[in-house]
DNA sequence: TTATGGGTTGATATAGTATAACAGTATCTG
DNA sequence: CAGATACTGTTATACTATATCAACCCATAA
């Protein structure tokens, strides 16, 4: 079986800060962001680890785990679950990469390094993403929660809605 | 194959509002509630989705989609996913339950009717939830859509921490 | 040097979540 | 009655994720 099922992408998603701009060396700055970081935190930036970041900040959109283990198969570097999956946990918990619950995706983090509450910005139509800032919803939901008596630890703020042009493309 | 597998709860979770309260009436109001929406909006309130309300409403907790099966098949209302999920399809589509995405899970909904951003609070620990308002993110998250063109259709805001109870036995 | 241990990778198997597709049934309405 | 619509029953399959165990690498300490 050759498994040639259309896994993602009804239309295709055009960069994720629904902005153009120059592509070709941020992704070389994040990844040299991310080395700095590793090395600062002794932590093993693998090759695996290192491609699965390059290939989000290249495809510059949110990427199921099977999207990017065809890429890594591809190219010689694992074909099974775990491969994906482990280097995505790495990511995750450094910081590196986010995971976008609504889309079961993975994307490169825009702000590496800063410690924040990223909020996301889902096209329904071209499933383009876009991380913005939340501030630590420091707002309504921290009141709730200490109403209660809630610790909050983390949180998850994915917005869905269209983005400028498909919102465009829809008048 | 006789499926024993223990699909959820490491530990038992108590109410969804961490707090305790007479709830014996309050699943026969959600449903009459629920019963009036419907019947105002012309919508079938058929026995398969009610009860899954019901379930929703009695466990008072975050259920998968397969827990649910899971009852409904030992009443023997259907035991294939598409019975489960048809009923959840309704329920979150007309604002009667909730998709709780970190969880992949689902949960009646507190204020049914009222057009509201939900933000839950979720126990990492017991996995309780509670739902909470953010009152519509009016703020930097909105700021952010705006500024891009973004626009914005439904929000998720998902926090996850202790709970009163387990943050107390953590201490 | 060897031993030990931690972290990473390789590989197989399986678990858990969700939907496609189509046939059947009920009900309403023209 | 015919046709439309909406719901249910059922089978099959797709998609997402993890458990498990063996092998390997390499740093460090006996």
């Amino acid at each position: 079986m050759t498994q040639t099922t259309p896994r993602t992408s009804p239309q295709i998603a055009p960069s994720v800060g629904f902005d153009r701009h120059d592509h070709s060396h941020c992704i070389a700055d994040a990844v040299q962001a991310a080395e700095d970081l590793c090395a600062a935190q002794k932590l093993n930036f693998t090759p695996a680890r290192r491609r699965v970041l390059e290939i989000l900040l290249e495809r510059h959109r949110a990427m199921g785990a099977y999207d990017i283990l065809e890429i890594l198969a591809a190219e010689g570097l694992g074909a099974q679950p775990p491969v994906a999956y482990r280097a995505l946990d790495f990511l995750t918990s450094h910081g590196l990469a986010h995971r976008i619950e609504r889309m079961n995706a993975y994307t490169a983090c825009a702000h590496p390094g800063e410690d924040h509450v990223p909020a996301f910005l889902i096209c329904r139509l071209c499933k383009a993403v876009a991380e913005a800032e939340t501030g630590l919803e420091g707002g309504r939901l921290g009141d709730a929660a200490r109403a209660t008596g809630f610790v909050i630890e983390k949180v998850v703020v994915e917005a869905e809605g269209l983005c400028p042009t498909c919102a465009e493309a829809e008048a």
